[in-house]
Parts: structure tokens; sequence; C-alpha cells
DNA sequence: TTTATTTCTTGATCTAGATCAATGCAAGAC
DNA sequence: GTCTTGCATTGATCTAGATCAAGAAATAAA
């Protein structure tokens, strides 16, 4: 595995060195154009992908409108999660907003680390155990924050989103028309 | 362990018979008054809880308004996760509507049920992965659907609560005012 | 370069839902 | 029984943010 990605796995997930080349074996490289689905919505989803180099955003469509449900960038996961883990038809579209270098590994490939040693077991619970407390967060948001308050908070906790997602996708992340957006950046930029 | 318990866990977390009682011997039996607090705002939580009896709400504290991230009724799991798995201070209360009855596992007592064997560590897995395919479904509710809307899926989805809990409390999970609230009720029982 | 196409901004409305204020109503307290 | 006290309803405003419409910028295509 090249040992730029080795490294940036292993901050990201707990797993000792000796198992993570036991890890990616089981993942292939594939290549997606800017426009490419991921995931189909109604398709079961039978992948999990880890991002080399790219932007992918996961799409809820409501009777014509769409609403951004995640963005992921370069070295992080990808996946309908919960068609993946459930073997349910996914709920959302999974899309490339550029060219993208995937790593993906396969539910039964998922299933066979799982049977081979417990500490895949465990790294599977604690990044499991992550993503729900990110949901959590993203939930506690849209509780307490307004539309303001939550692309700061965006603009600060990933600001590379910002400049590479257009600002019209970043305004159906956060729940708001772009018109707003674009208002809520002139307010603080006047500030 | 008390025989409908039992059955009542085998039909939620996927663990078998024999280890049930293991899980169990971990736990201890906690009373808790009508507006006591399980866990406090600011304080690290060190415990899992069940709850054989009552109803707890999680809530988030902005500036003086509350906002409830989420209710938990009989036979359900509670926690501050966040805090739980993390060790740091959870940034919500949780409190007793009702007279509660509790099993409450200690976050040590789960590390060494992780310790004793592979299979529990796959138990929490699976859970955490449940938990996340909620909150994600709670997200896509805040980007999809209007207050009216919301407000009808969770009596579908979990009739029980609106029965149980003031109304005012379950504005506040929705994230509507009382008064929202009350004429969101009024024009559904008008149509 | 010039032309198209897409994205962003700005202004003028409109609307869902918030806030404010008053009243009704039910369950305990006395 | 009658007082409280807390919750639910209703009406009258107000406001954040949506929608509609038109240009301005920026990108991509020619």
């Amino acid at each position: 595995m090249i040992p730029s990605i080795r490294k940036i796995i292993s901050g990201i997930i707990p797993i000792n060195e000796e198992y993570l080349d036991v890890f990616f074996s089981k993942f292939k490289v594939v290549s997606y154009k800017k426009g490419d689905y991921f995931v189909e919505e109604g398709q079961i989803s039978r992948y999990l992908g880890f991002i080399v180099k790219g932007c992918l955003m996961c799409v809820y469509n409501n009777d014509g409108k769409e609403y951004i449900d995640e963005f992921s960038l370069d070295n992080e996961f990808i996946s309908a999660y919960a068609s993946f883990i459930t073997g349910t038809p996914a709920d959302k579209d999974i899309i490339c907003l550029e060219d993208c270098e995937l790593l993906i590994l396969s539910y039964s490939n998922l299933q066979e680390l799982y049977e081979m040693d417990p500490v895949f077991e465990r790294t599977g619970r604690i990044i499991a155990e992550m993503l729900f407390i990110n949901w959590q967060q993203r939930v506690k948001s849209f509780l307490l924050d307004d539309a303001e308050t939550r692309y700061l908070k965006l603009a600060e906790n990933r600001p590379d989103l910002i400049q590479r997602v257009p600002q019209y996708l970043v305004a159906q992340y956060l729940r708001v028309s772009p018109e707003t957006l674009s208002r809520i950046r002139k307010n603080i930029s006047l500030q």
C-alpha cells in the first residue's frame, strides 16, 4: 500500500500496523469520472469506499428537490452505510463531484475480516461509534443553530470543503437556499 | 434476570442466550425519581443505561432555550454516548420524566466484557451500527421534512411517546414551538 | 478571442413558523 | 369545595428564510 495513505489511515482508524496490510489487501482500486454514481438510490450498495483522491456527495431526493446529507473528501470513508450494513436498497445517491480514485471493500470481504480476527471486529465497532457520534453532532447543530451559525461552524471545521464544493451545494447541505447562503456570506464579510 | 426483560433484550440486541446472563451480570439496578438527573451537562457520564421502566429525555441547553435530542422509554438503552465512549464531559442533560428503574453498566465493566469474549465486541459493533443508522434517519428527516411531516412520522413510529410525554416537550424534540405543534395537531384533526 | 453555460449575487415579495399575549382547562394543593 | 400552578389552545403580529425574477461573474466551450 502507498505509504502516505498507510500513515493517514492509521491516524484515522484504531488498528495496529501489522493488521493494516491485511485490512487493505481486501480492498480494490477503482476510478470514477466527475458525475459518475458510486451509489444509486434504490440499488443495494455492497461496497464501503475509502477516498484516495477526490470528492463525493450523498444526496437525498424528495419530489424534485435535492438535499445533501454529506460530503466526503480525500482520506475519508464513504458509503450508503444503512444499505451496506443491512443489505436494503439505498435511500440516496452518492455522486462524484470530481474525478475520484477509491479503494473499495465488498460486504463479503468485510465479513471475512470480521471472522478472521476479533481485532477487525473491534476496529469496526470503534468506527461505527465515531460515525454515530458525528451524526449526533449534526442533529445537535440542526436543533441548536440557525443557518449562519451552521455555516460558520462548517467553515471552521472543514474549510477545504468550502473551497472545493460549489456554493449552491454547500447551501443544500446546510438546508438553506443558495440565495440565503449568499446573503449570509455577504453579511459575515461586512462584520 | 427477569425473564420478560431477557426476552425483550434478545429481541433488541444480537446476542446468544448463553452470553446474555454474563452481559447483564455486569449491570446493576438503580432507581430514580421523576425529575432526577441521570446525566448532568459538563460531567463525564460513565454509565450506559437500560430502561426497565420509565421515561427519560436528553436535553441540550443553548442560552436559556432547551432542545430535546431524544426520548427513551421502557426497554430502550440510554446514555450520553459521546461522553461515555470518549470520556469527555457530556454536552447534554439526561432527565427522568417519570420514576424510573434502570440497569446501568459502567464503562470499565463494558471494557471487561470486550476483553472477555469477542462476541461482546461484535454485539457492541452491531449496536453502534444500529444507533448510527437511526441518527442518520433523524438528520434525513430534518433535511427533507417540514414540521407537520416530522410530527406525523413520530406519531406513526412512536405512538406511545406521544401519549406519555407532555406536548410542549414533543415540540422541543421536533424543533417547533408548542404553539405551532398545537396548530399542527388541530390541522391534522380537521383533515 | 467571443460565445455559452453555469454559478453567484441582489432585490422584491411571500410564507412557515416564531413570538407575544390572552384565555381555557385540568390536576393537585389547600 | 376554591385556589393555585402548569399545560394547551387561539389570535395577532413578526421574522428568518424561501421563492421568484433579473443581472453580474465566473467557467467552459467554440
